[in-house]
DNA sequence: TATTGAACAATAACTTTTATCGTTTACTAT
DNA sequence: ATAGTAAACGATAAAAGTTATTGTTCAATA
């Protein structure tokens, strides 16, 4: 039965306290048929298909609204402006997902286990990088 | 000897084949000395104290040939704009140095060993974020 | 069904980065 | 040392990505 199908949608915006509109159903049901990682832009093109007059403002808020609920995620907290390394020696980093502070943590700190093993279809391995994700100390003291 | 320092920059220009500008060295200088991971605004500022004249976009092509000739490297391949993950699995993902696409791994696949142990120092971890970089097969067929 | 706050579309503003262009500077070969 | 040439520079416009603003419409609740 259709009336089903958009059931799971309402319990979602119910649990998060955000209304049911259709732009926002369309929106969450084009993301979630797209594959791969896509951009605003491109998630903005889609949705335009079913709903000619939807805003990219609202596309663009809506998403920050499904990963502020947790319903999709981020591809990288590293989004944004570019930032250079100085730090030469071999490391990973530790990134916390409130504030996106990123602290450097030493290649043994880690503790990363045998990782350079298997290699994607063709692709040349250059090397790995490990972003540690969680709350750093001072965003869990500040409860945001 | 106040010659001698300079030196070594000039031969990293001469091996990258650029010239040696007052501009790139002076760069190149402060960078060395600046921790963190700083954004091309931030090393603007930096540099304009030593070079009131400089221009931003100085500063941005100049960060674009260090990072090209492996001078310094980018934290992230991530940055850009926002990019969504579709993919509800764990997984880790494999990024191409020269394109910059995103593919994703399972956890399996990847057969990460036990990492889940250390805590930086007040650090709640969630959850961990593995790049593979390389370079993918069709970077390399056309030799970028 | 009326009320009220949330969500919407349109669009301006802002941030970050790149492109353009005329001028200056560094490199190379005289 | 100097002239010619290509690269780099500064200034600034433009592009790309994102957020903020504002007046209007719509969904939730009573």
């Amino acid at each position: 039965m259709l009336v089903n199908e958009t059931k799971p949608f309402r319990e979602l915006c119910r649990e998060n306290g955000i209304a049911v509109t259709h732009q926002r159903q369309v929106l969450y049901e084009t993301m979630k048929t797209m594959h791969g990682h896509p951009s605003p832009e491109e998630v903005y093109a889609r949705v335009k298909k079913k709903v000619p007059a939807i805003s990219l403002a609202t596309v663009y808020k809506n998403i920050h609204i499904f990963v502020e609920s947790g319903v999709f995620r981020e591809v990288s907290l590293h989004h944004g402006s570019v930032r250079v390394e100085m730090n030469g020696e071999p490391h990973h980093h530790v990134v916390c997902s409130k504030c996106r502070k990123i602290t450097d943590i030493g290649e043994k700190e880690l503790g990363l286990g045998a990782t350079r093993r298997r290699l994607p279809d063709g692709f040349m391995v250059e090397r790995y990088a490990v972003d540690v994700i969680g709350v750093c100390a001072s965003c869990q003291k500040s409860g945001r």
